[in-house]
DNA sequence: CTTGCTGCAAAAGGTTTGCAGCTCC
DNA sequence: GGAGCTGCAAACCTTTTGCAGCAAG
């Protein structure tokens, strides 16, 4: 985990009057070391390893801690289950149906083109606090060829 | 209910070998008359007034076949829930956080230039099936000016 | 009549909650 | 030392599943 990121973890904490725990430490790096996306058991599977004390609801609150105090995403599937994302800049996911794995997404021209149509728009009544296109589909693996039971 | 819809779920069932049952027929037109894209629950709890006997099981597995055949379309919340939507023309969803609305948002031209715009981008290794706008954010009612405990 | 559907009830995920004891500051 | 956090287990909520009896074609 890079430096800055420890420092902006522990100054948000802080900041809320919440502990330094080592836990935290380790769910936070977890997610920040993770490019998949995920979820609450998996946070929890992986920590497990070298941490075989660790429950699942820690792990959830935690998760709740850091979406609240803007230290990480929470994201929703087309499962239904939440995901979490530690990259905090502004992108979109692609969702495969037959892996359920989450791909960032990074446009930053498409997303200020939808916000600016948007803005240009001026939706009344509603205040807008996040913008988040989902793309959904299926990966397509070139080297191996899968096939699927449904096909 | 419009006699064309009907049509429609009639011959949809019929062409699959599945079978017209009035549980069908009164969670279809539940669905079509509704504006609020209701949840599983909404859905079971309005029918039963006027038949008591229905079972949530029934309202699960004949969404589950709807959306499968292309009659509804399922949502997937920030809360997590899935919420289901009659209207099968391309549009997009603003998702009120205080009162867990789902609004339609119809833009034609705005879904226009967003799937323009991936056309032009050819995502490598990525089959899109579909393309959509989750905006997030707070109704704001003109009339009453509510509060809520978290301000 | 036969296949598929319904209602019921149990089970299965995923997530939240309550609380006693422990940790950080 | 005291507030806040953790681990555990139970509870919760939404959704799925299995099955015996029932209804549609």
């Amino acid at each position: 985990m890079k430096q800055s990121l420890l420092h902006k973890l522990k100054d948000t904490l802080a900041g809320n009057g919440l502990k330094v725990t080592h836990q935290r430490l380790v769910i936070f790096e977890t997610i920040d070391g993770a490019s998949n996306h995920p979820s609450a058991e998996q946070i929890y599977d992986k920590i497990r390893k070298k941490n075989p004390s660790i429950s699942l609801g820690t792990i959830y609150k935690t998760l709740e801690v850091f979406v609240e105090k803007g230290l990480i995403n929470r994201v929703n599937t087309p499962k239904g289950n939440m995901r979490y994302d530690g990259i905090m800049e502004n992108h979109n996911h692609l969702y495969c149906l037959n892996t359920n794995e989450i791909l960032d997404f990074k446009d930053e021209k498409l997303s200020e083109i939808i916000s600016d149509y948007l803005k240009s728009k001026k939706i009344n009544n509603f205040n807008i606090k996040d913008i988040r296109l989902h793309i959904t589909g299926e990966k397509i693996d070139i080297d191996k060829k899968v096939n699927f039971d449904n096909n």
